[in-house]
DNA sequence: GCGCTCTACTAGCGCGCTCTAGTGACTGGG
DNA sequence: CCCAGTCACTAGAGCGCGCTAGTAGAGCGC
């Protein structure tokens, strides 16, 4: 019931292709697969035959026959920028490894678990969960029914790989530096239950005691939203911190525009520290100081984790944590007298 | 090589199920299409036995055996966060209609030809593709190799579904409220090549004249860097602006982010305007006035325009225009005296 | 001539599922 | 008592590919 003349009879498949060459199928997935076995000359002429047919590898019934589908599943949160920086260090990984990659994105009106269904529904051989919320029991069951890597969550006693910087560390470093700037009172704006937030809240609290400092933390959450309101809630208060540690870029970012609206400058009244060092911070007016977290290594770790199991099963599940790396921008400087 | 006891062996088949419940295969798959045919104590049992199993119906193998996969592709780009928002309409609607949705990711290290080819091979039926740089002759080709609805971009010509914002009258609403305020002075941030960014270039053009007024477009990009940068030039110069349209929201946020750190504030120095009322807009402290882009009605139409392309092949592609409107935030009001 | 290896290819099963065309048992109307 | 009409279920042919086992023919040493 098409137009007419091309009547594109549904897709061409190797038969067809191996028909106009005047081969066996068997030579033809041969050529495709770059596997030993057929003169140059029939390659030329598959792969000719190929492009004028426009045909194209059927990845349903190649996963299908093979045993193993090489494909990686990635669940992202799709408002999260720093994910999106992980995803982009995921797929020349994936590539290098000979891995194919599939998102799935969770979102206010899709859940987890959704996501991850249509992950593993999509033969995904190994999931990577960047910045899960879902319960520790829940994602011990789904490390047992697949490889599942964690990005960016502390998952000890769970059956999945753990890939994830070290929070208390980076925060033990900013608040270090604030103090050695010559702070006295540094709050923290926490990330709530977002993941990593309980280890980054307790680095703070550690650290701030160690120097025998006052520590107060103000809940938030890892959006601007959630930094906002922290910073009209110190700006109601009688005196302001000298300084902030907020739970991850975003978050100091929010803290940034409502004290920036209020008269305040950085690091003049103020000094402001994020956590990530996602691609806003670089940019030259924001310049904030923060935690720097290694998108591509922790990226690349986890596709190696992944595969790595996929490849050696008895493989125990690991836990691989990168330090991060404090880096001083324009946010930060002695408070003021 | 695992624990022991459970060694998974590979997973369960609907084979297994059938076997575990004492019918045959096509009973079960029978169930787990939600056909008529069985009995509601049968299909008890198979979804007992199936949950005891940890069975799991394999997509590859589904699809494989249907002819069609029921899957819509979708290409994003990694960074824009206005695209996160059309994908989040994106799968409630997909999934109203019974449609699975699988992600690509465009990126700086990754191609738009690659997420393509990635989404193609894994037998998805329809694409949608969201703000694509790529070529018209490239996409026309892609078109009539698939079902293609473009978001974002004016494609007449094209054998694909556009379905894009009236970018005209945006701007224009955009820069009526201005004059409307009185202001006179007036310049755009253009989006440079991205999507849009032309006709959008163009509507600031034929609007500020209509109004008899000079017009000036200043070289952008959908990005914060390109509004600072914008804002530095403009900063540069003898006197500035009263008003700034800025070619999206990421920009325009840009625009504020350097004319604050200068100590001006919005609209009492000078007013700014962005486009796509993405979700960092509504934060209270941003609060700015921009055209709103319905993200969820683009994401629907985009979804409708390709399932239903699917479904009755003859359809020709459509373009599908949504209205825009500006929503008035703080950051426009009179100009300065 | 024989056995041997090597290259270039082919036959055909099976991956896990869907779907068409059934089968047999049970109703109920005439 | 027969036949049409359900209902619950089954047999078996593919979907497009990968892969193992095998073959035909050429070349080579003896």
């Amino acid at each position: 019931m098409r137009e007419g003349e091309l009547t594109s009879r549904s897709k061409p498949t190797m038969a067809d292709v191996a028909a106009k060459v005047g081969v066996s199928r068997a030579l033809v997935s041969l050529v495709f697969r770059g596997q030993p076995g057929a003169s140059q000359e029939t390659r030329d002429r598959v792969f000719a035959a190929a492009e004028e047919l426009g045909y194209h590898p059927d990845n349903a019934a190649r996963l299908l026959a093979r045993g193993r589908s090489r494909t990686l599943g990635v669940m992202v949160t799709v408002h999260q920028s720093f994910q999106a920086d992980l995803v982009e260090g995921i797929y020349p990984e994936a590539e290098r490894l000979g891995y194919d990659v599939l998102l799935s994105a969770t979102a206010p009106t899709r859940d987890e678990a959704k996501a991850v269904e249509a992950l593993l529904s999509h033969r995904c051989e190994a999931l990577i969960l960047l910045g899960p919320n879902a319960e520790r029991s829940a994602l011990d069951e789904l490390g047992r029914r697949a490889v599942v890597a964690v990005v960016g969550r502390r998952l000890p006693g769970v059956r999945v790989d753990s890939i994830h910087t070290a929070d208390t560390k980076g925060i033990r470093q900013a608040v270090d530096h604030l103090v050695d700037l010559g702070h006295r009172h540094i709050v923290h704006v926490d990330g709530g239950k977002e993941p990593g937030s309980a280890d980054r809240r307790r680095a703070y609290r550690a650290a701030v005691r160690r120097h025998k400092l006052p520590d107060r933390v103000l809940p938030g959450a890892h959006d601007e939203e959630a930094g906002m309101a922290a910073a009209r809630q110190l700006l109601s208060e009688d005196s302001l911190p000298t300084a902030v540690v907020a739970g991850n870029d975003r978050c100091a970012i929010g803290l940034m525009h409502t004290f920036g609206r209020a008269g305040l400058e950085f690091p003049r009244d103020i000094s402001i520290v994020g956590f990530d060092d996602n691609h806003l911070s670089h940019l030259s007016h924001i310049d904030l100081t923060t935690v720097h977290q290694d998108a591509a290594g922790l990226a690349q770790a986890a596709v190696h984790a992944a595969t790595s199991r996929l490849e050696d099963e008895s493989r125990a599940p690991a836990e691989i944590v990168l330090d991060p790396k404090l880096v001083v921008r324009g946010t930060t400087g002695p408070p003021p007298p």
